[in-house]
DNA sequence: CGCCCTTTTGACTCCACTCAAGCGTCGTGG
DNA sequence: CCACGACGCTTGAGTGGAGTCAAAAGGGCG
């Protein structure tokens, strides 16, 4: 399709997917890999979705037709177990990418926490395209690769590390992924409820809140309003990572 | 070095690495999607190394020089804390692939369970390679993939499934992955310690053999030796997962 | 046969969970 | 503008499942 865009078809194409371009989170985002042309040619692939707080994106066992790119907003990824218990893998913030595992069928469920916009691509065009785009495949595998060590850090969080130990290191790396996109890193804001962050390192809201109570008794941290955390004393909350070996990733 | 490989370079190199074509592995592995001229080309790169029991492979932190495949034995990963505590985020068997993770350092330590042979090739060379290899790097992405999915699985277990939910859910995959590798499904052989099994599951070696003792005396498994499990009541244990949402991965 | 190391069992403790009530905040409607 | 209700967060009291500490039993190997 070697076709030249007149100015008419650009601003139809921007109408579908607002214009690639100039898309306020393609540094972070995953297209900051591509050359304008192939950008050009991935735009007419994608569209904005906006979803509402609370709203499911695709649930776990859906077949998985869809990538998407968390443009604004934030997103909880969740895997249920049949009676209920619920267990976040992981929360997505702008310029993230959604969609990585490359199944048949979704392997969790993804849902706004609040109202959020996402470009969305077919899962067809997009392999497609990595065929003719292979530094897009790289970048992705890079992306996978990164994922995977949060993963594994989560593990030794979920399996080792006491309701403290959770909490700072939750509050840590917060704060330095706000700080890797350019955003204030210390008062930290909270995304989500608590009920969320519970679910997220493996504890229930009652222990989650005690232990909220506990750091800010310590002095550790203030808390500024529900959703916003100073991290008051650093080398006491990094002290409680059990010394992890974090330097996050 | 354009070179024609004669009879004995031939012969000297597969004194280095074994022959690729006729790997025990090559089906299983990752080297399955090569074909014979690039097998020949990666054949160069690889050299089998032979790791005793208990013997380390690489410790988290070092720079990431090597990349494996396992061939034969058993391998596991491992993250520590400080104070010691530990959490195995991975076991490895023949044909899985060690080294996604594309950080300058390893992300985690791993280490020989028993005695083990790897295929070793130097990531330097690797990445030269994925350039000219695009299906490499694909089949990399489907791995990583992969691994991606059985972390989420393996958070949903720590952070909410109580103990024997766990070893019920360790059995299984054990069971189905010997399966997918056309090893006997049935009785499942334990290549690693209970201390082992503890540190996988986020759990304690007492706890482990409590669990394996309670699962015995309701008649859902029978233990033959230490390191061999009869699984004896399939449904029981399908339904000890709190029915997870498992087909595993 | 005897030693060593792993696994199992036992007794007790404790951290996080459960159940329950109180508090604060925000949004709505009178 | 204030009263009310709903929801999310915090706090309290008591329980329980897995951890800890300790010792016995089993298995493998020299």
């Amino acid at each position: 399709m070697g076709l030249t865009s007149s100015q008419a078809e650009r601003r139809q194409l921007s109408a579908a997917a607002g214009t690639c371009a100039d898309c306020e989170i393609r540094r972070i985002g995953i297209c900051g890999s591509l050359e304008p042309e192939e950008l050009e040619r991935m735009r007419r692939l994608v569209r904005e979705v906006h979803y509402d707080a609370g709203q499911s994106i695709f649930s776990e066992g859906e077949p998985a037709e869809n990538l998407f790119n968390v443009v604004s907003g934030a997103v909880r990824l969740i895997k249920f177990l049949p009676d209920g218990r619920r267990q976040i893998t992981g929360f997505l913030f702008p310029g993230d990418f959604l969609g990585i595992a490359l199944n048949a069928t979704y392997a969790y469920s993804a849902e706004a926490i609040v109202g959020s916009k996402l470009c969305r691509m077919a899962r067809r065009d997009m392999e497609a395209q990595m065929i003719s785009i292979p530094n897009f495949e790289h970048r992705l595998l890079g992306e996978a690769a990164h994922e995977l060590v949060a993963a594994q850090d989560q593990m030794l969080l979920l399996g080792r590390k006491t309701s403290v130990e959770r909490l700072a290191s939750f509050l840590l790396s917060l704060s330095q992924r706000a700080r890797r996109h350019g955003l204030p890193d210390n008062p930290v804001a909270l995304t989500m409820s608590r009920t969320d962050i519970a679910d997220f390192l493996g504890l229930t809201t009652e222990t989650v809140s005690r232990t909220f109570t506990k750091l800010r008794n310590a002095k550790v941290i203030a808390l500024e309003g529900n959703d916003t955390v100073r991290l008051v004393d650093m080398a006491a909350l990094s002290g409680l990572l059990a010394g992890d070996d974090s330097a996050d990733s």
